[in-house]
DNA sequence: GTGGTTGCAAAGGTTTTGCACTGGA
DNA sequence: TCCAGTGCAAAACCTTTGCAACCAC
């Protein structure tokens, strides 16, 4: 790889550490959309000594770089998503766990009637509901494991 | 209003307090889509010994039954809405605020392809942008030329 | 009187920050 | 070498919870 001046500055202002590699290594491999809890335990397995503060320092410049999605999800942890392309989330009220929802490429922006001069450059939508293996399992035991839709 | 059997049924479980609805005249009265901590100081203006915990539980009620709307704001505390009629948010990035978006009534779920069984039950839409008056003002330009690494 | 509600304080969970040290380029 | 990055601990932030007293119905 051929490094040019251009390259240079680019990436003048950040490093490759390995606590970075690790983290997005984590995120990648953690397909179901881990929290930052999720992502540093992952990381601990092969690196004990991070901290919790390089593990959210690091997804937060990741998401900045566009190499991770921080997903913001009501009520708990912000959740990484190895995805980048857009695509919209669901939550599911029994079991916490997030889905990626597939949704024909609507350009929410034009169909604002009125944004009072609001300048929009991003969306996000999220879904609530319930999930496809709650839904079999019955919703009443809300508090119980969701063995096998535990998304989190 | 008529009290009848059936509402007094309804309510039976819960009590109209000073607190209660002190709550909701304020986030009435706060058309700007007020932090329970707006709300907190609002009351308190009225009703000093009110504390936070039942400011929070009364909002949780309030919301619970529908009379405000909870808005769930990433990167910062919830929102509460008089408006109880379903419409979407703007959240400005450079003043923090919230703004109220009109949409013709898309059927959100109806537009998803692939749920993967996903019963949806609720649709939360969240435009990111600059408001029109940070945008008057210029504020916009902060992290404009950023090309590569512009952040979600 | 009953039990939903309150106020207080303390805890809870998530994320950020200050600071000295480390190590990648 | 130099400064972005790290680890640690403490703080910041927002919200919930335990408990005794209280008061609306």
């Amino acid at each position: 790889m051929v490094t040019t001046t251009a390259d240079k500055h680019d990436r003048a202002t950040t490093r490759n550490t390995i606590q970075r590699a690790l983290v997005l290594e984590a995120v990648r491999t953690l397909r179901d959309h881990p929290t930052s809890a999720d992502v540093y335990e992952a990381v601990r397995e092969h690196h004990p000594s991070i901290s919790r503060a390089t593990v959210y320092r690091n997804l937060g410049v990741l998401a900045s770089r566009g190499e991770v999605t921080r997903v913001e999800v009501p009520n708990g942890a912000d959740r990484y998503d190895f995805r980048t392309t857009p695509h919209c989330h669901a939550l599911c009220r029994t079991c916490g766990g997030v889905f990626d929802i597939e949704m024909p490429q609507v350009d929410m922006a034009s169909q604002v009637t009125d944004a009072h001069g609001f300048s929009i450059e991003r969306c996000e939508i999220v879904f609530e509901g319930v999930c496809a293996q709650c839904q079999s399992r019955g919703e009443a035991h809300v508090e119980k494991d969701c063995g096998s839709c535990h998304s989190a």
